[in-house]
DNA sequence: AACTTCCGCAACCGCATACCT
DNA sequence: GAGGTATGCGGTTGCGGAAGT
């Protein structure tokens, strides 16, 4: 977004203690978008400093900032390595599976998502998700639409990935593309593989399993057992790391996850996998050539 | 081309919790 | 343990560009 001059009053902000009117009106707080000077003068202060102390900082960088305003912007947005651009595909389906698991806990879905704070996923959700929900006539918390995005929106998602990745392969032989292909045969054969530091949007944290012991929603199509330690301190473009090196993995092959989805969703037409029998008819429907054709979320939700 | 509506995202706010004295 | 301060989290707001009319 262009940074404004927009300047607004100060009123309720919280960071306003014990200054006299004289000292209050020379600090006269700014808000709103962050300008390029201001952005620079931040990032070199930390550079030189470190962060941490946010008001003590603010103040000693001489930016007319709360020291929650330069807190938030360096961890949204200034942060060496804050992933920039659109969710993969593979980040979409961690963050419906960490979604189901955890709620609206965005900071701790974050933390298994590198490069991706809070705040932008929280944002992806409430603009993506809650959007479709609405369009499905339900809550996004519903069963219902766990039901969808379990059964119907995260394997089209892993289609939508397998077809991307065939894609690349196909036309122009990327190191991307080759990279997948023989990670995800690696990762089926349950090889140490490794991700390239130049691969920008795929970098991702793999969820076989969470810090509250329980499994992810794919559990059949995950290596058996292992904690990843995610988070913190990875730097753009490197995978976290897990406890040995032994236990690194490829999050699911894309590809394994649609047919092991496909294979969920015919069973699930045949009855039983469902306790909504609208949303298992919905399925039944749904699941007729969902191998071969690419789907749109928007032509799911006209299946109904 | 001008205007309106929609939508994504950065930044804000209030509150809770952690930390310090 | 009480009070004050710093940090972190989740919900909300509103700007500005894109899309629609």
């Amino acid at each position: 977004m262009a940074a404004s001059q927009r300047s607004r009053s100060s009123d309720g902000d919280d960071h306003h203690r014990g200054e006299s009117p004289e000292e209050e009106q020379q600090l006269e707080l700014r808000r709103g978008p962050w300008t390029v000077d201001e952005d620079l003068t931040l990032v070199n202060y930390i550079a030189d400093h470190g962060e941490g102390r946010w008001n003590s900082l603010a103040r000693a960088a001489g930016l007319k900032r709360t020291g929650k305003s330069c807190r938030l912007r360096w961890l949204n947005y200034l942060r060496p390595d804050v992933k920039r651009g659109n969710f993969t595909a593979d980040e979409q389906l961690l963050i419906l599976d960490l979604h189901t698991r955890w709620g609206n806990r965005w900071s701790k879905i974050a933390q298994h998502l590198p490069g991706r704070t809070d705040n932008e996923i929280k944002n992806y959700w409430r603009t993506r998700v809650q959007k479709h929900a609405k369009q499905l006539n339900c809550d996004a918390n519903s069963k219902r639409f766990k039901d969808a995005m379990r059964y119907l929106w995260m394997p089209h998602l892993a289609d939508a990935d397998d077809h991307r990745r065939r894609l690349l392969h196909a036309h122009h032989h990327h190191h991307t593309s080759d990279f997948f292909s023989s990670a995800t045969a690696a990762a089926a054969a349950g090889i140490v593989v490794t991700m390239p530091t130049t691969s920008s949007s795929d970098s991702l944290a793999t969820a076989e399993s969470y810090d509250d012991g329980t499994a992810g929603i794919y559990p059949s199509f995950h290596a058996a057992g292992e904690e990843m330690l995610v988070g913190g301190g990875a730097a753009a473009g490197e995978w976290a790391a897990p406890k040995t090196s032994q236990e690194r993995t490829m999050w699911p092959s894309a590809a394994a996850v649609a047919e092991q989805s496909t294979a969920v969703i015919q069973a699930a037409g045949g009855g039983g996998q469902f306790e909504d029998p609208e949303l298992s008819g919905w399925v039944q429907g749904f699941s007729e050539g969902i191998t071969e054709n690419f789907w749109a979320l928007e032509d799911i939700w006209k299946m109904q």
